[in-house]
DNA sequence: TAAAAATACTCCATAGGTATTTTAT
DNA sequence: ATAAAATACCTATGGAGTATTTTTA
């Protein structure tokens, strides 16, 4: 029977939960004319339109609908399929362990082990505290099978000359000057902190030893422009540092890999002084274990989903 | 999940059904290190072996054998949402006609006619005798959607100019001389009769209504060797033919599509000089009925099937 | 040693990218 | 006028081909 592939599939369902070719597209990390292409191919391959494009609007049409329905029992079985023929090949996939930047929220992490606990019933995640330096250690000594760490720099500078680790990035953030909304800076014109106007203020930093390469970058670059911040408290705990700048104690310099949404009552200011930063996975180049290429294949994906849903 | 292609699973399918990797690949209409590769990487994306290679005998593997069981539960759900799809959009296959060579035996016919009749439950499929020109003109007329046409030319001599149609080879058959077992032709060394020989015989043909270009072009080759047969009788029907030679009443010129296997008591003999015939398939180059299409590949996956069957 | 599968390369079809146009509000 | 999808055209990855090697009955 003539039909569509796997592929078109899968980004029918992305597009089928969107009902959006521009945002589905970039969860699918393709170009928003690839999805048109791919979406009208299979449309012609099961021979019926599937989506009503209105140009505000996109739906599925009933056929689309129950379409829909079948790819997702498709995908279902498929996974059921795979991992019934992997435990009867004795491949158990048991354990997981990744090393994380505690600090940061990271936060395609929980629908990342969500999904990963739908795939694998049985699996055993372990978490260790680790920056990126000793993330990349983990990995070659085969602590960790997975890192996800933030750093300021190029990727490349971490991972070791003999190319057996490798990195993709997740999410890039700027920094964020968080005050009260009574606060002097709150009202300034576009949402922008220079790095002298920082200088002046009191200020809530996490603590050195949580990531000390990106606390002492942050430091430098301030230094550097002859605006040393006063740090009048440094925590390890995300939801302190927020308690004091809440309570008026100063402000919360971090990114928003570590604020939580919403903060009623606080007012986020960009930094742009200082160097985003970004959020990178790394992982053995000849990683095997499906366990482990699913779950860097499901953060990648969560990390895409963390952006759309922020730009909507 | 890390999962392997639709492509592979089809491929996969074939191979636990051969259990062979050169005919597997054949049926896959690729070759066999192809065949190799996307089996190779399906059992990397699965994680385990599906099948033991033995020199002489491939067998799979338990987790080759449950995978095998989803996989085909896979297919039917793809055939069973399209199906559903379909119809949800108001698009309903009734009706499929082809054209036909009567006379020769189509020998993929029936197990195409099976397949798509367990695609399209409701499908009404006629049945018009015409030869390769007539089917041409049908299918721009819109009479047919496929043909099935046994010529002795190039295709392409056949197609109208625009390119409204297009055309497939499906199988190629050499010209038989079926003589009784007792016949003074029947031990000749090689199984091989000439032109000069089979000019002293007394020969039972097809009539020429039947198929009157491969008629003609058949008498025009013998006759420019010189050795123009005895034709005794001339029928449409297959089985009167291979009743009067089985009687003694003289040989039978046909080619193996014509022929039902086996024979008992008789004995084919192949006569070089004559031209192979090709069975083709024609069909309108904007077809868009999926029933059409889809009967059209099946059409040629049998024939495939039928090779395959004819060298093992 | 011979049959069958795996490996090493080469090539090309097609998925995807970029730029642009069309469409409907 | 603008947001969104479709279309045109180009590029490059990976599937398939050819030639060859490896394997073991």
């Amino acid at each position: 029977m003539r039909t569509g592939e796997l592929r078109q599939y899968h980004y029918f369902l992305i597009l089928a939960q969107e009902l959006h070719f521009g945002r589905a597209a970039q969860l699918c990390f393709i170009t928003q004319p690839a999805l048109s292409q791919q979406i009208a191919r299979l449309e012609d391959a099961v021979g019926v339109r599937l989506f009503v494009r209105g140009q505000r609007a996109v739906a599925l049409t009933p056929a689309g609908e129950i379409f829909r329905d079948g790819v997702q029992q498709l995908f279902r079985l498929i996974e059921d399929t795979t991992r019934s023929a992997r435990a009867a090949g004795g491949l158990h996939d048991t354990r997981l362990s990744i090393g994380l930047v505690e600090y940061a929220s990271v936060p395609m992490l929980p629908a990342a082990l969500k999904r990963l606990r739908a795939l694998y019933p049985d699996i055993r995640v372990t978490r260790h505290e680790m920056d990126a330096a000793a993330q990349v250690e983990g990995l070659q000594r085969g602590r960790i099978d997975l890192g996800i760490a933030v750093i300021l720099d190029d990727p490349a500078l971490w991972l070791p000359a003999d190319g057996t680790v490798l990195t993709e990035p997740l999410l890039a953030a700027g920094w964020k000057l968080l005050v009260r909304d009574d606060h002097a800076l709150a009202s300034t014109p576009g949402g922008q902190v220079s790095l002298e106007q920082l200088a002046r203020e009191r200020v809530v930093m996490f603590a050195r030893a949580v990531n000390p390469s990106v606390y002492d970058r942050v430091l430098a670059t301030c230094r550097a422009a002859g605006a040393a911040p006063d740090i009048v408290y440094e925590t390890s705990q995300v939801q302190t540092g927020v308690q004091l700048a809440r309570e008026g104690l100063g402000c919360m310099l971090a990114t928003s890999f570590a604020l939580p949404e919403p903060l009623p009552g606080m007012v986020a200011l960009a930094v742009p002084g200082l160097a985003p930063l970004a959020m990178h996975a790394f992982w053995r180049s000849g990683e095997a274990q499906p366990v482990v290429l699913d779950f860097l294949a499901i953060t990648v994906e969560e990390a895409r989903r963390c952006e759309v849903q922020r730009q909507r």
